[in-house]
DNA sequence: CGCACACCATGTACGTCGTACAGTTGAGGG
DNA sequence: CCCTCAACTGTACGACGTACATGGTGTGCG
């Protein structure tokens, strides 16, 4: 597409694999897309990357990156996580479609790793001990990109037109269900019907994670 | 490869599926391996499903219909709710390469509705509105479906030297990082390290998950 | 100035994937 | 007996990831 304005670097095409996924979906993340994006040749990607993986590990890594850490302060603990938990929250949500990339590399590469440790520090302080601290810090991070990661299930945000016709299925399909059976699903179904991404639904689990966390120190 | 035996249906190929991508790998299921796992060819897949997509909607239906919903009794709500999780979690344990196509069926096909129902309707007697209960409902779902999901990156537990040497690379990055920067993680190293499918590490969550519940109805 | 070499990109080719479209089979009912 | 129609085959296409061999280019050293 654009004649080559610059060289490339894994940066220039980390970003635009992340626009690209952010797009169209990460389906739409191709060897073969990139280097056409990028007015060069497939194989040119090669140069900077061993291999798709770990060019989707590069994309993974630049959204970990992307977390704005608050400074530690005097706050009780509970509120501390919070704010990470919602910084974190804030990075991925605007890229749901990379957001599961996240899960492989969170407990792996550095820049998860950054995130990882402000986490298990609030844990430690909250007297929770190293296994534990571990387990429940992996779970809250996994817990935090499932939420937005979770959400669409098609790579896009279906447009439009298309958009509609899910709607007018899944009304249908909820239509068909035996009222007997299904009440709760049906009194719920305005809520559970398709993309909901109000704040409402993020801070409330959110709110339910760290209440979570100060249950089980009580035990 | 089995010369054919019975006549194909959705249920063989779909249990065909499932122990293909139990042992391994999600990738490794794929509409020419299916075929001649039964002997047959590729194009005959197409005439019990309309494309690959549906055939995975069926895979992850029928990991969804396997959950064995536990009686509904008059223990009190947080008490069979945690059952109902533990449920769903045992079903999907067994295949946690095929637990993320759960994701995008629990809230659309029948045999997830199934389980929401339930989750729904305990969480109404619990107290929470329609909208808080889907809110909470379908975070708690999918939170029990990352629980395994995001356990082991790649699609097959790496076996015997393939996972040692995974080990070794982990152990020679948690070597790499400052102490003083991260002393938290590096605490914590054995226990994040690779692959803990422990009981503790699910047991501990759902308990998170379930007084995460509490907390939120006291506010 | 000119040369070398790391760096960056190209060109071609292979094997695998999902699947469109048209044709073939064989069992069972009129 | 033949017709029907569900079940399956055959062939082909375009897109994907990527191995391997080759071509150019800018920068720093002599």
């Amino acid at each position: 597409m654009a004649k080559r304005t610059v060289r490339l670097s894994r940066d220039v095409i980390v970003d635009c694999a992340m626009t690209l996924a952010d797009a169209e979906g990460l389906d739409a993340v191709t060897i073969r897309r990139l280097a056409q994006e990028n007015g060069v040749t497939p194989m040119a990607m090669y140069w900077h990357f061993n291999d798709k993986d770990s060019l989707l590990d590069g994309l993974s890594e630049h959204l970990l990156a992307s977390v704005k850490l608050p400074e530690p302060g005097e706050a009780p603990w509970d509120g501390q996580l919070r704010e990470i938990l919602q910084a974190f929250l804030d990075a991925i949500r605007p890229h749901p479609a990379t957001a599961v990339l996240a899960l492989r590399r969170i407990l792996v590469a550095e820049p998860g790793l950054r995130v990882a440790e402000r986490v298990l520090e609030l844990l430690r302080g909250a007297g929770f001990e190293p296994p534990r601290a571990a387990e429940v810090g992996t779970f809250l991070m996994c817990s935090v990109i499932t939420l937005v990661a979770a959400d669409p299930s098609p790579g896009v945000p279906p447009a439009g037109e298309e958009r509609e016709e899910m709607l007018r299925h899944k009304k249908a399909m909820l239509g068909a269900l035996s009222p007997e059976r299904y009440p709760n699903v049906i009194a719920a179904a305005p809520y559970l019907a398709v993309c909901r991404d109000e704040d409402d639904y993020f801070a409330l689990n959110l709110d339910l994670l760290i209440a979570g966390v100060r249950g089980l120190r009580r035990n």
